[in-house]
DNA sequence: TTTTATTTGAAATGTACGTTTCAAATGTAT
DNA sequence: ATACATTTGAAACGTACATTTCAAATAAAA
């Protein structure tokens, strides 16, 4: 409970946060930001414009709490695929498992929220580039992490170091999920990966 | 002259159409297709809105225009960049370093006008799926020609065949275009280039 | 110079947008 | 049961959108 602290309790915020938010990020990601009307939302979340405007503030705030839901989830995903592997170099290729399965159930090839956004916003919105450049950061850390074990176990070369490969792999996975918006052919995807990871051995 | 079979000669189209594509595709690269709006458009090509619609449909058919025309002159560019090499690796690291110097010159970080249009628009409009193929198709040909050269001069490795190649070079100039949004470092962006061709040597 | 098909400019069309407003409904704590 | 801060629903706000309209201007051909 967050308001015991009040002498009085009025009537109280009901509906599941983070399931609005992923209704709302399933529009954006399918549509774009700015391709995506109010009136989209408020069909979405089965919440009324008034109580999206109290609760988030503008369509824009509205954006950017799903890219930070969408991030948390895929935080969560990515981090549960990783630690499934038997070795560094297995992590990254489970991660690209992980993708391809994504793609191969994203029936309506809408992309990754992101990386869409990063196409759309990037160049036009300070608060969208904060975050993009934030996700970056702790993405490629997260991928030097491994390749760096990697590499200390002598599974991944050291032609680059782990932060090269770290920012490689970085572009790759952007590449990836753009191509898999026009793709959705698991064995094709499967090769495309095969490929990039190869790089790594 | 188009018309000379006519017996009557009206006042005829003046507008140079390729500048006009070339300032209707700068303000939709920066903005994308859903934020650039048709006032945009008046003032970027400085035609009248009437002349605009006489000339090209609608906003949709101008885009698709737009997008035939960035293509063609990327076509052109790219093209004298990989005839310039000496073999067809260094065909295709001059074809990096060709977009390393497109997006360190791109100042307002746009992106590639096709590369954003896939994320934006290609799981909701036919007639960009239909470009957007055709484009792939062409450009993976293209590379694909360039490793099986490599290949048969020993030059690239036959890890694997020259279409799995394309399609990993593919992907990876997507994410390049994307990432480059992000980045504008010489340095920064050679490095990653660097990455992704050592896996064909 | 006149004719004529086309282009041009400016205004108008109707729709849809993001956001605000506010009275009524709600539900917790008294 | 009552009080009341908040949420809700419906309507309204003003703006901006893509597109159309049409009279006036234009320039090639007769």
């Amino acid at each position: 409970m967050k308001r015991t602290f009040q002498i009085k309790m009025p009537k109280v915020e009901t509906f599941d946060k983070e399931l609005v938010l992923k209704r709302a990020s399933n529009v954006f990601n399918d549509k774009g930001f700015n391709a995506t009307s109010m009136q989209d939302l408020v069909d979405a979340t089965a919440l009324n414009r008034s109580s999206i405007y109290n609760s988030f503030g503008s369509k824009l705030d509205l954006f950017l709490e799903c890219l930070k839901s969408y991030q948390g989830i895929y935080t969560i995903k990515i981090s549960e695929t990783l630690h499934k592997a038997h070795s560094p170099l297995h992590a990254i290729e489970l991660l690209f498992e992980f993708y391809i399965n994504e793609i191969v159930e994203d029936k309506d090839n809408m992309g990754c929220l992101i990386t869409n956004c990063t196409s759309e916003m990037a160049n036009q919105d300070k608060s969208i580039v904060k975050f993009l450049t934030d996700n970056q950061r702790s993405f490629i850390a997260l991928l030097e992490e491994f390749v760096n074990k990697g590499q200390e176990e002598s599974i991944i070369n050291l032609k680059k170091t782990a932060n090269e490969y770290a920012w490689y792999l970085y572009t790759s996975i952007l590449g990836f999920r753009t191509i898999g918006i026009m793709i959705s052919d698991k064995k094709d995807l499967q090769g495309i990966a095969k490929t990039i990871t190869q790089t790594l051995i």
